[in-house]
DNA sequence: CCCTGACGTTCGACATCGCCGAACGTTGGT
DNA sequence: ACCAACGTTCGGCGATGTCGAACGTCAGGG
């Protein structure tokens, strides 16, 4: 058996969905056959999750930005397409490699690439999948994701002797990853190299791809572990301006 | 104090838009902290609603086309440039006048209009608000709108001596376009003039829009009041023709 | 091949929660 | 000034939602 009340609700929006305009609460109760106080307790709480909108001077409700989020995952293209100025401009700040990623599986896949800009031997990496737990953009994934790690099927494979290689190890990581908005990987993806992430959001709390730089470890990192001066401030800023041309409409 | 169960579906509901590629159960009931028979109870109630969709061969869930389906109220201008070609040809095969009209308040907005092909004069009515309860078109959305024609502000106002005036009078003549899936005005605007319209619809039941022929009451009803022979089935099926242009991907 | 773990699903007891009637304050129209 | 209709609030009550226990299935490992 269904329940009543969640079903009331899908009533209630189907109403709405049809109504781009609004609709006043006795024509919803009219529409639904319930009581006033029902719809308007059903109301509320959709309006409290942010899937109805009331409107303040009319008193009427309609569908809320926040049921039209959900059926947007954000387009990886939509993504990179957003993030291309921002990538740059950070590659040009930092003298950095710059590199975009999005959740897939169990693993990040890079959507966006900028080389390192001093004209030295490149590759393009777009379209490579790298292993969460050993990449800065994989942690800030995990950390940003309404998946709790543990229930992740992960590979704790080792890629250099810093590799995290248990659950604790890494979910320590995230936890850092978590109080920070960023995260470090220090050579636990291949030796003399480290990486910095912060993440994009579409959402508030929720990432939807990471914005990394990545080089030699004394450019990323200060000898004792710590990112190099101002730079956390530079990614950080560098993926919000990303999150905030997602909230744009276009 | 918000309706539990509505708040608990929304975070299930948000996990999902969070992972377009579908999650498990059991990481439902982690990520909201609540036992697996529980979700499954809400998971089974968003499935019926269509707001949730599960594959049968993996036992994931993802959001459904319902929910997709929500937060795109049809926009007149999509309507219009999906109507065109059925417009035009339906007057072709008709000699008739075609108009596609919108729910706008307590009108119908025409947001389409095709010229009687015959090169008689005439004048653009596109943009035109015309009386719901005096047109084919308004019958028809009226019919086809989830609100119910009696909670709505209809001013019944008299155009001619056959209009309708009074609510009981209109609620027949609702009725009758919900059995038979179109409407007929028959001198109800416009003395010697009258009109046969179909719904366009994005999902069934309800009408996004109405598409209807116009002219000398002898070229669209009999003498007896019925539509000409085969004229109602080239409304609907032009109608239908667009419904299905709504439902595609573009 | 067998066993085990993890999955999604079902069922029923019980306590909580959702429903709704009554009443209210506000607003707009006559 | 009055009235009707609106959205909102509150609390009693019983219907409903929650969830622990158990189940069947399936895939993976020994």
């Amino acid at each position: 058996m269904s329940i009543q009340s969640v079903v009331r609700s899908a009533t209630v929006l189907h109403l709405l969905g049809a109504a781009p305009e609004g609709l006043p609460l006795a024509d919803l109760a009219a529409g639904t056959d319930l009581a006033k106080s029902t719809v308007h307790g059903l109301l509320r709480t959709l309006v409290e999750v942010g899937f109805v909108e009331q409107d303040p001077d009319t008193g009427r409700y309609r569908l809320g930005s926040g049921i039209e989020d959900l059926g947007t995952a954000v387009d990886p293209h939509l993504l990179r397409s957003r993030a291309m100025n921002g990538a740059d401009s950070l590659a040009a700040r930092t003298g950095l490699e710059v590199r975009l990623g999005v959740l897939a599986g169990d693993s990040v896949e890079l959507v966006h690439h900028v080389f390192r800009p001093d004209n030295s031997p490149q590759r393009l990496r777009t379209g490579e999948l790298l292993p969460l737990h050993a990449t800065a953009a994989g942690l800030v994934l995990l950390a940003f994701s309404p998946v709790s790690t543990v229930r992740r099927r992960i590979e704790l494979s080792s890629w250099t002797a810093r590799t995290p290689t248990t659950r604790a190890a890494l979910a320590q990581l995230v936890r850092a990853a978590q109080r920070r908005g960023w995260a470090v990987a220090d050579e636990t993806l291949r030796p003399g190299r480290a990486g910095l992430a912060a993440p994009v959001r579409q959402r508030a709390g929720v990432a939807a791809g990471a914005l990394s730089v990545v080089g030699p470890r004394e450019e990323v990192l200060t000898p004792a572990g710590e990112p190099r001066p101002g730079l956390a401030d530079l990614v950080v800023a560098a993926a919000d301006g990303v999150s905030e041309t997602l909230r744009e409409r276009r």
